[in-house]
DNA sequence: GTTCTTTCTTGATATAAATCAAGTTTTGGT
DNA sequence: ACCAAAACTTGATTTATATCAAGAAAGAAC
């Protein structure tokens, strides 16, 4: 708990700057999990009590169409995870989340942070760079699957994420890159 | 002026309760600007200054690889325009945006809205707020580009926004949905 | 109102990637 | 260690959509 807490504050300072009396009241209301692997942890159409801080561990995001998944995303060690548009608007989830793999780190409530965005300012402000940074990213990805062939971004994940292919099945990255599995599977052999 | 202001004061009133004399402060630092049709708003590569709301008028945005254009978006009277991230972040823009017709309404500058962040806890919340609202829409966007054929895309675009189809010449549209003008053109017929 | 430019349409052809299918390898459970 | 299930590979085939091309319609400029 120690030891995520501190992951945690490094995240956090990299943005705002909470001075003593706010970090505490903020940690305070952060409580460890842990997930085994292939854990729901957000179901479809639930509404997201948690916003998640991973220590260890992978989480992917995805959404179902026509009882196919897609892969939005994957969250890891030192990152934020969680279903960010049904957790702040306190409404049925879109996506789901799962464990690829044993998950463990610190979690807070909807109801517990709220209060911490009324009472603090810094938080508040945690609170919009971070919705922020979640924006940018999916600006990329939009970017990415308008814009690149398949073999585009199958590259890119190589170049910019090679670590990935080790912790994430690759008929998860095929899916998270807009491809067929038998796609992928093509493209890396033709890279190898 | 006026007019916009109320425009602008309904659309902020939707999600938090500035007092009088924060609105106060806030109205004062947003200054009319009127552009003719294709005017090129921000510049790919160019810092974005302001953020904008439209009282009148359609702009597009849009960014550029391999030298072929891919639009993302357009706003319309009554709702914010600006590049974002190049906004929140003051850094270099990979986005444009252009004018599709004479657009008029008012805008901030990236140095007067910062005071007021700083300031005002009510406004730091709408900047959360307004960041989370774009972050829901670009999911929406995401899952459609993913899991969508090109049809389905079309189809919704004619059910929930008709109106567009006055507005945007189709190859903006086409370039929205990500497909060809000539498929565009041709889903058209089929659906007339 | 005529001309020039841009946008839109329509048909023919090409292609990237999906789907189908069947085998192989890897992983997980007991 | 063995078996079952899941994940991955590879080839053959299909398909949605892009690209190419050329004409028609609409809008802008003078």
């Amino acid at each position: 708990m120690e030891e995520v807490l501190q992951q945690l504050e490094k995240k956090v300072r990299s943005i705002v700057q909470p001075n003593d009396q706010e970090w505490q009241a903020f940690t305070q209301k952060w409580r460890p999990f842990s997930f085994d692997k292939n854990h729901r942890v957000t179901e479809l159409g639930e509404v997201e009590p948690y916003f998640y801080f991973i220590s260890e561990g992978v989480i992917r995001g995805y959404f179902i169409k026509n009882g196919e998944e897609f892969n939005i995303g994957f969250s890891y060690h030192g990152e934020y995870s969680g279903v960010y548009d049904s957790f702040m608007l306190q409404k049925p989830s879109q996506y789901a989340l799962e464990t690829l793999t044993e998950t463990s780190g610190i979690r807070i409530k909807y109801h517990d942070l709220m209060p911490l965005f009324d009472q603090y300012k810094v938080f508040e402000r945690w609170g919009r760079l971070f919705n922020q940074s979640v924006l940018v990213g999916f600006g990329v990805f939009i970017q990415s699957i308008l814009a690149d062939s398949a073999e585009e971004r199958f590259n890119r994940l190589m170049d910019q994420s090679p670590h990935i292919f080790q912790l994430v099945p690759q008929k998860h990255l095929a899916s998270y890159l807009g491809m067929s599995a038998e796609t992928f599977s093509r493209m890396r052999k033709k890279t190898m």
